[in-house]
DNA sequence: CAAAATTAACTTGTGCACAATTTAATTTTG
DNA sequence: CAAAATTAAATTGTGCACAAGTTAATTTTG
């Protein structure tokens, strides 16, 4: 009797195969980023996220930690001790912010700042690995932010409506 | 001699923001799509690598735990813990293979048996919450899927070649 | 202005993810 | 057939990711 006269409309079988799912296709391939990425950064003794931190510090330096963590979807609970470590590691300062002591205002030291020209050798290797032109790659890129904001939507929605 | 005469072309500075970044637009939906999940597999006790495991025993169950990572792309360090945890929450059952005892079967038990019915109402949650028709979602999963091989070949293609 | 509310960062605890190592079973080879 | 090589799981250690709770600074309000 289980799962019995079921769904009606009955959803085949093989609608839940992992195969068919538009989420199990985002988690492999995110995976398979981290993959690629590992071997470029290892050279630096760094992980994908603290690439991220660095690409957006590159973009707006000596910026808060909340501000950083709007810009990458992170809170303090995941940023607090990465950026720790890459205050570690040399590449970035942490201050307090004179003017509100609450903040704390992270910049890139020389080290860090220098790795930036790095960076555009790893934007190379990432590309050529996807085997994308850059349009098809701006255009999956849209497409997947499109998706992340609908996504976010919908479950903003759940919460109050 | 790397990628050398290199930067000639000159990449401009906004190359390397966050939001231009294909690499982070997949890391963001990832994210995305666990948060979606996460208050329907919460009913369940579930986290999503976790439903993850049950969409594949759903296919086919009573495979071992490496036919279980190769199917994931998983290794034994994330997937005994893991089991472990669905065995405790009583969804799964492990037991050793009789005719190759280095092997471990996983098989459903019938509550997680009964949870497949669950299934197929998180399926259309999440179809509605990512806004896409069917065909709309079947095309990006393809390209996404196409991608992930690509960029695991590029990655198998670096260790030898 | 003082009490209450809010905010930013940090901390704690759980669960992936993965590299590297270990252990035990099986297969290959000499 | 025994030694060597391979294989499957599990274990250990590091680093996200996130919820929940803490602390200290600031802002709002009565």
């Amino acid at each position: 009797m289980k799962h019995a006269i079921e769904t009606q409309k009955s959803l085949p079988d093989e609608a839940l195969a992992l195969g068919q799912q538009l989420c199990f296709a985002v988690y492999s391939v995110a995976h398979a980023f981290n993959r690629t990425y590992k071997p470029l950064l290892d050279r630096f003794g760094l992980t994908y996220p603290q690439y991220l931190v660095l690409l957006a510090l590159w973009q707006s330096d000596g910026i808060t930690v909340k501000t950083l963590g709007t810009e990458l979807g992170l809170d303090s609970g995941t940023l607090s001790p990465l950026l720790k470590r890459l205050e570690a590691a040399g590449f970035v300062d942490r201050t307090r912010d004179k003017s509100d002591e609450r903040q704390v205002l992270v910049s890139l030291t020389d080290k860090g700042r220098d790795l930036k020209s790095e960076a555009f050798g790893i934007l190379m290797e990432i590309g050529k690995a996807t085997g994308c032109s850059m349009e098809e790659a701006g255009a999956l890129r849209d497409t997947l932010t499109a998706l992340t904001h609908q996504l976010d939507a919908s479950f903003a929605g759940d919460k109050s409506g």
